[in-house]
DNA sequence: TTGGAGTCAATAGG
DNA sequence: CCTATTGACTCCAA
């Protein structure tokens, strides 16, 4: 059922025709009860100024944005929602994937089904641990995602929750993460077209800016110096990451190489690189299309660019055969 | 259901 | 204190 923070007693038709008020008024980016179309609109708020937000926006031959946003204060202290942010009143409802995976403690704080029960329970209680704490990958995570990244920048579900595990982070984290890595590298590209297209004169793989620096560690995923690493080159398209010996081998030497997470340590350094360490396998025609160069610079566009096309491959391969049946293979 | 786009917000660094 | 980075989230389209 879909409960509104206001599922107590207090939730009276009076507060209801507030928050619709909020809703049709100004639009109030409030996630909280489910709107009943046919409620009729706002009455005068007892206890307060008197006008409905409504008819003081009605009223008034310009915004006051003062006044309405006093006003929707009122309303939201009248119900105790003052302090809450837009985003915690969704934290318990959004996290099916979390749970699924709560083996993977860490370091995040009070599990999101307290906290949704809290926040049903007991909206009177103003509770600050409510706050998500933020999760924050250490850099050898970053750099095994970016290399699954550069095998793989759709990975299926299986594959996600391998790397989770692997990992020990959660699989929302991971899809998370290509999410926001994929849009940023998208990002960058088309910046970084843009410019060469804006073409000053100068060599446009060379330029300086975002490439040379931040954006080669930030987004390209690329800037380790992997690049030219002995992996027989080619025809591995789609191997890569989750063939490595230790995902898919195991029992060779991978199995006891992360730490469990009761030691409240995530793995780190050479770790991850024995198990991610395949460098990074472009696809065939990314190779072909863009063959060794020793410059950095150079490599480094070429490596985000060719991640492109890994991009564009995948898209291609996915719409012309939805089922990729070879691609987990392992 | 999935991915892209846009955005929010926590955190780190200057 | 301000800005950049980035994980998380919402919304929407396919």
């Amino acid at each position: 059922a879909p409960e509104s923070p206001l599922s107590s007693a207090e939730e009276s038709v009076k507060s209801q025709q507030e928050e619709q008020m909020c809703r049709a008024s100004i639009q109030e980016p409030s996630e909280t009860s489910e709107s009943q179309p046919g409620t009729p609109l706002p009455l005068p708020l007892p206890g307060h100024s008197g006008l409905s937000i409504q008819e003081m926006v009605a009223m008034s031959p310009e915004l006051d944005t003062y006044a309405i946003t006093k006003k929707v204060k009122e309303v939201l202290t009248d119900n105790n929602l003052a302090y809450m942010k837009r985003r915690h009143s969704s934290i318990g409802e959004s996290h099916s994937l979390e749970t699924a995976l709560s083996g993977s403690d860490l370091t995040q704080g009070a599990s999101p089904q307290n906290l949704s029960q809290q926040h049903q329970q007991q909206p009177q209680q103003q509770q600050p641990q409510l706050k998500k704490p933020r999760v924050v990958l250490a850099p050898e995570e970053k750099e095994a995602l970016k290399r699954a990244y550069q095998q793989k920048p759709y990975p299926s579900p299986k594959t996600i929750e391998e790397l989770a595990s692997q990992l020990n982070l959660k699989t929302s984290t991971v899809i998370n993460w290509f999410h926001n890595y994929r849009s940023r590298i998208r990002r960058e590209l088309f910046i970084e077209e843009i410019q060469a297209a804006a073409g000053e004169g100068g060599s446009p793989s060379t330029r300086p800016g975002k490439s040379g620096g931040e954006g080669d560690n930030s987004c390209d995923g690329t800037e380790s110096d992997s690049t030219a690493e002995g992996r027989p080159s080619g025809t591995e398209e789609r191997k890569g990451l989750l063939e490595s010996p230790s995902l898919s081998h195991r029992d060779e030497e991978g199995e006891a190489e992360f730490p469990s997470a009761s030691g409240s340590s995530r793995p780190r350094g050479g770790i991850i690189d024995s198990l991610f360490g395949i460098p990074e396998s472009i696809s065939a025609a990314t190779t072909a299309a863009t063959p060794p160069c020793r410059n950095p610079k150079d490599s480094s566009l070429r490596k985000k660019k060719a991640a492109n096309l890994n991009n564009i491959i995948h898209r291609l391969e996915k719409a012309a055969n939805r089922d990729e049946p070879h691609e987990w293979e392992f």
